[in-house]
DNA sequence: TATTATGTAGAACGAACGTTCGATAATCCT
DNA sequence: AGGATTATCGAACGTTCGTTCTACATAATA
């Protein structure tokens, strides 16, 4: 008789580190979940593993959440709202587009360097949450994109550039996205270099990229190919 | 008394749908195996769900592989082969370096469209290989970015540019493995024009971008900020 | 200190898992 | 046609799965 929704700020607002000490245990659980999540997968890790990895019993694991599904939705839940969080804080008050689309990745890939574990559940376990949970975890993750998509439509309108800002957004997020599967620490760049030279790539790419300026690329005829 | 590794052309070189009977109807199943890792992923899909998709019983499947573990070894093995052998055929005969790379990404990005179920469970079933399986697969990979690799060194030369190939190479694969995730066949471009928007934000974003001439870009800066 | 919340654990539930076995059906050769 | 090989099946094996029940310990309140 309690567990999950009582959560007094983790379920609510956010910081999980402070609050009751149900707050702070479930958020230690969460830790540890993550870890388990990103080493063996949502549906192959075992509640036997997260109990043993929390060094809780099985049973005593429900007293915090009432099923694996919601440990992952608090998971994604958590690690999506903190990112939207810190960006708005940090576009306050620039106005230039293309440095506000250099904060965007910098706080993206900021971010999922220093959260490898958390984001690789996020991005890896997309699309196992079902009805609620994915529908609001899914509403974050479009807000979120709208808003890169607006910086992208800024940006356009500043400079009377011309392209998909879909494709290239998606295209950006592909960038940015697919670092977990290989950065290594000892022999990458940190954050904010590796920032720079995505926020380079995207920006010189799509300033000069179709629609601008310049001879028309040329482009690859594709030949008829036998699929499957 | 058969099975997995007696498969004719399947196991050896390629292709599936001539061969033996025992091919065929393998070929098949693989065909609703990865339709159904596709749904659910690898450990979300049980045997029962093959079963079920295939419409041979249980037992029955057993008679083709040995083992959950091959079956996915098999698909991402001809997936990679087929992809990396295409790569081969349209690179001959193209020397200009802009070129060759306009071709691995149309190669790429066109079958990354035609076999999304495919090449789902080839990227985000990445890990779950264990030893011999894993490693051979892996090896097939590594040779694929090294040829990437190639490609883009191939052009700094050619354009004395500087930039760091890896990091180069690693977002152009983070835009394109990321398709699989949002492309909308009703709304978004086909292969050809989707390959060709890539194609020109990545060219021209390391053509552009640091080391070459121009202002250096203006970066951010990072603030301190609490991490979990 | 007695009493009430709050937290933890052992043992078990039924269901689903990957895999195997022995028997049967279909196909192929001569 | 008849025997050998190839393909398929129902039923079950032993495990492991997510979850729950009941009982017990600890901390907070009075």
């Amino acid at each position: 008789m309690a567990s999950a929704t009582r959560s007094g700020s983790l379920s609510g607002g956010l910081p999980a580190a402070s609050g009751s000490r149900f707050d702070r245990r479930l958020a230690k659980i969460l830790q540890h979940a993550t870890e388990v999540f990103w080493e063996k997968g949502y549906e192959g890790a075992s509640m036997r593993d997260l109990s043993r990895a929390s060094r809780m019993s099985l049973a005593g694991l429900y007293y915090y959440f009432d099923s694996k599904e919601k440990l992952l939705y608090l998971i994604q839940k958590y690690t999506f709202t903190t990112i939207l969080e810190r960006l708005r804080q940090r576009l306050q008050g620039v106005d230039d587009p293309e440095q506000r689309i250099r904060i965007f990745i910098q706080n993206h890939v900021e971010y999922f360097l220093a959260n490898q574990k958390a984001v690789k559940v996020l991005s890896h376990e997309d699309d196992v949450l079902r009805n609620g949970y994915g529908a609001e975890v899914a509403a974050i993750k479009r807000e979120y994109y709208r808003i890169c998509l607006g910086l992208v439509d800024e940006l356009k309108a500043a400079k009377g550039l011309q392209f998909s800002s879909r494709i290239a957004v998606l295209s950006l997020f592909g960038m940015m996205n697919w670092i977990y599967t290989w950065h290594n620490p000892r022999i990458d760049a940190n954050a904010g270099e590796l920032a720079g030279q995505m926020g380079d790539i995207f920006l010189y790419g799509v300033c000069r990229g179709r629609g601008s300026s310049g001879p028309p690329p040329k482009r690859v005829s594709s030949p008829k190919v036998r699929v499957m």
